[in-house]
DNA sequence: GTGAAAGCGCTAACAC
DNA sequence: GTGTTAGCGCTTTCAC
């Protein structure tokens, strides 16, 4: 790393004191306006001023002014800090994501971060890939308002962690225990659809192709693969399901993996389903890379419609869920909680959206 | 959004004591152990609490257990915001992206977060496609300690905005104005082996496709553009170059829109080149629109190298950067920033990786 | 309508 | 080696 003069002017820079009668009490630190320069500079008391920025008591007409002028003129900005200290709401929330990489959580923390901006909140990441302990230890010690657990790794966290976190008065979205409040994607009808739609080109034996634990998890979908494989008399074989491994994850590398693993049965598989797109682009290069193609030989599906599966080799059959939206929600979830101490439950439609991967079944 | 009954015993669960001695002071707030009440249990004072908490000063071995029993005992986590508004350091740094959605932006942040929370720092998002001004102020409410600018848009900012983070403290990475500290991606051999090997194939009429303003904003890779049609003796047509439109965007769809722009001026190009893999792919989309085939009438090459570059169709030549180590580095920089007041500059290499979207230029 | 002052949980002198 | 205490910047009773 190359070393190179501040160019900031550093100290210099530092006691340059911008006009202002600040009086600093500690020079080697950052000098910024408190509301106590603010209510000096406008002749008023500190909490005069409180009471102007945070329009929580009337204040007559002229007095407001001059403190809106000081304001200004010290560019002041009320620290947060402090006022999280007295005031017990940080006004920061965290999102627990598998992984950010994937535009699936991305489009979640961006729906998210929309709303909490809106309403002055600010959300920190937490990477699910890391130790969950240190995050529970981060969230309780930054005062975290709330947490939106938007990941298929949530059981990671044991009970007492999430208890921790209630008993510190966190809300909580999709905590693995149910305790808090739940939001989650309703599969029924795309699912059906899609099953459906493979057995009407065909398809008997459809695989299933997940990154996490079956059992454990509960995973909406397995099920309701499992009621279609019933429903449209397909072959129920548990060799057509390929299980996650740990440490499980949902990527593209753990689709091919799957997908390596689903070959190898020799099941004479003619569909495979995956627990979400990057799976399913992995499993993709590995049916390719055998010299099979798509969907000539194997049919493809994935889930979530993330922006890439449109562009995929072919373009994937998928399962629509309104990625953002859930973001969206899930910060009004928060936020209610927050207000109201109450627990919400909100479940958001699905769609099934057929492009190319899909085709009739080899005869 | 159905509501239900709160699920966790509400009040009678926040009045549970957990079998402690707490004394709350408002019964209706947040109870979790101070400092006071880890003395009060060891029978030691706060200040001692504090020393074997932070490593701080030397505390005998027996008082030092007594804090760990206690501390242990009420499950104790200092308060971080108490903590942030003695010591004047967050412990709280952001990441300015466009678009979080974008996995090249996922890498960089999950690279930061990797080594923030190594540190005991937390990150936080903030969306450049939001107002700029509010994230000015949200960074400087927050005392957050250091900022990644990681976007394209960074422009957005003013100097009068930079000057105030600068001006409060906060540790800066890739601000607009070159105040604070530098890192980016050296294009040079990379954008010289695509546009050799391109000339190779015998490409003369080689587009530009940005999403940015190409002049402002001083892209490296525009102008190592410039110098490889030069050098290589390719045509220089400014037809050949389509720049960003307000607002600028660097996704997919202003891939396609520029790539449809560029069709329209009937340039007989044979190449084309993207700010980015995702403007690639909607570039891409656009061309097999009008029914021609890539790389046979056209090739593309975009860049970044995000996962999805290797599974599009065809398969996406482009110039892979290491977005995890950007992360992971401007996070050291902060951190050093943070403690030595310096500014640094970095530099990271990139290589190009060929793939099926480029070929022989069509004769 | 406005101000004084206590207190949020912590750190860091400074005493002892 | 350990304890006391004065703040950090803010909100919020409670007087005036």
């Amino acid at each position: 790393m190359h070393k190179r003069e501040a160019m900031s002017g550093e100290t210099s820079s530092l006691n340059d004191n911008n006009g202002s009668n600040l009086k600093l009490k500690n020079e080697t630190k950052r000098k910024v306006a408190t509301r106590e320069d603010v209510a000096k500079m406008a002749g008023v008391s500190v909490a005069t001023v409180s009471h102007v920025i945070n329009n929580t008591k009337y204040v007559s007409q002229e007095l407001r002014e001059k403190v809106i002028e000081a304001v200004r003129f010290y560019n002041y900005k009320p620290n947060m800090v402090a006022r999280s200290l007295t005031t017990k709401r940080s006004n920061h929330i965290g999102i627990i994501v598998n992984d950010i990489t994937n535009p699936y959580y991305g489009e979640i923390a961006q729906g998210m971060e929309e709303i909490a901006h809106k309403h002055g909140y600010i959300v920190s990441l937490c990477l699910a890939s890391g130790d969950s302990e240190s995050y529970i230890t981060s969230i309780l010690e930054r005062q975290m308002d709330g947490i939106f657990m938007a990941t298929t790794r949530s059981y990671d966290f044991t009970r007492k962690h999430i208890e921790s976190l209630v008993h510190s008065g966190v809300a909580l979205v999709n905590d693995p225990y149910g305790i808090g409040s739940v939001i989650k994607f309703n599969y029924k009808t795309a699912m059906d659809n899609l099953m459906s739609y493979l057995a009407g080109l065909g398809h008997k034996r459809v695989a299933y192709l997940s990154g996490i634990p079956l059992k454990s998890t509960g995973d909406q979908r397995f099920s309701l693969y499992e009621e279609g494989v019933e429903k449209y008399g397909l072959v129920s074989d548990e060799n057509l399901v390929v299980e996650g491994m740990y440490p499980y994850s949902t990527n593209h590398r753990a689709g091919y993996d799957a997908m390596n693993i689903l070959l190898s049965r020799n099941t004479r598989v003619t569909a495979v389903l995956t627990t979400n797109d990057y799976m399913a682009f992995g499993a993709m290069k590995a049916i390719k890379k055998t010299g099979l193609r798509i969907p000539e030989d194997i049919s493809v599906a994935g889930c979530d419609d993330i922006i890439l599966a449109e562009y995929t080799d072919p373009p994937l059959t998928t399962i629509r869920v309104p990625k953002k939206e859930m973001g969206r929600q899930a910060m009004y979830i928060i936020l209610n909680e927050i207000n109201e101490k109450k627990h919400y439950t909100k479940i958001i439609d699905t769609d099934l959206v057929i492009r190319e991967s899909t085709g009739p079944a080899k005869t």
